[in-house]
DNA sequence: TTTT
DNA sequence: TTTT
């Protein structure tokens, strides 16, 4: 049995663009850094302090993976919703490592895009290509 | 940068009693392990699977610390919200290490008791006296 | 439009035992009301105070329907992850009224059970029969 | 005793500028109503649906009312943490009423403003003086 | 190290 | 209408 709940919520902004790889079984999974920050006004000082958080994303949802795939880049600012998951690994000196990363599973977690910028400058590789009208394509099949 | 959301909702079972010290500058600071698990049916082989998530809880907030030192211990449940830090230590060796860690930072976060077992069989070293008549006095101070 | 995030987290207890009806389309619909409570003590008298809200819970999600109809009763405790929702409708005098549900929809929310009271003493209708050695045959069938 | 949690977790759009008034204790109390939408593909037509969401907020904690009513206006994206409260009303025919509000209560809840757009055109009275050089005096004051 |  |  289990009742129990685990669960991440998160509002950041991407570090860098999104890493696209495929399982060995060929399920696509994409990654990235997501960062938090939080401000505060020092008591001592009484000068504002910043301390930022940088999250790693890993996405096994089909539907979701291939959203931010092809609508998330560096410094966008999305929602995302998913596990906590630590993963052991050895490093090449023979000694474990742990890394702990936000899960969104196969079939679940939740990533919403929260600005609207929808291109980026100097883009990549045509994948956002923007009408010349100012109109982008992607506006038509933005599924947000 | 701000605008950003930094949350973890678990809900799971302690592994131990809670563990209690200070920092330098006085303050009490508790923490412990809670186990999440999810079952799930595997497709292949048809066998129930399970996994067990391990995350530790550290807490800041001085009313919640004191809740947890008094009421907590090992095996009960509890609801937790809190927010995801990354800690970096170095081993003995020399290397850089990595903690990732649910903090309730001094003037937040929350901690809810929920299942109704006031006592624990056979105690533990007396921390959670049982009157004679099966009466606890901790029952009359229960702040949840 | 769009980037938006609707969500509702419950711990509770249910006042009554879930009800099942069907919609026109044949499709299950199990819903039921879910206590919270908050207690504190009022400054000024210093006397405990107790509030408790009541909320209406709507499952269109077939698996957590099913899970709540065959395992939920009144007085359980449960974890319950939905979407606010705010009906209109029209009552015998005319007036308009509106109701706010949180609503699992087809495709979504979460149920999760927190106590584990498999059986309610002195039963119900035999939805919950116990067999002789105090081993229940729900025990082997509980999906969580 | 409780073991309960109350918890929403919005993000969305104003649909109005703030609205500011006193209890007669003197504490002030800022609300405003928040839209959420979803969209999705019917399967039937296969068109787009949408359907919006209204919610209606009500803080309490004197921090967050001040970052409300200096910095919230109509259209504004923020995320909201909240308690689901229902309200009882008679109206003037002497029928029962009830209101549901997400409430930030007086030492609790939370607010963040999550886009970037910090003067409306056409402002409100000058309380977001922007300087010349597109400076605006309240990047200095933001405190998030 | 928990829980079922 | 729940729970403590």
């Amino acid at each position: 049995m289990a009742g129990s709940v685990n669960k991440v919520i998160l509002v950041g902004n991407l570090g860098k663009d999104p890493e696209v790889r495929h399982s060995q079984g060929g399920q696509k999974i994409v990654s990235f850094s997501l960062a938090t920050s939080e401000t505060w006004n020092d008591r001592q000082s009484g000068e504002r302090q910043e301390r930022t958080e940088w999250h790693r994303i890993v996405i096994f949802n089909d539907r979701l993976g291939d959203v931010a795939e092809r609508f998330l880049s560096k410094g966008r600012k999305v929602y995302i919703e998913g596990t906590l998951q630590t993963r052991k690994w050895t490093g090449q000196d023979g000694k474990d490592n742990y890394t702990t990363e936000i899960v969104l599973p196969r079939f679940g977690g939740e990533l919403t895009i929260l600005d609207t910028r929808h291109n980026e400058e100097g883009g990549q590789g045509g994948s956002t290509s923007r009408a010349p009208g100012g109109h982008s394509d992607l506006d038509d099949e933005v599924p947000f």
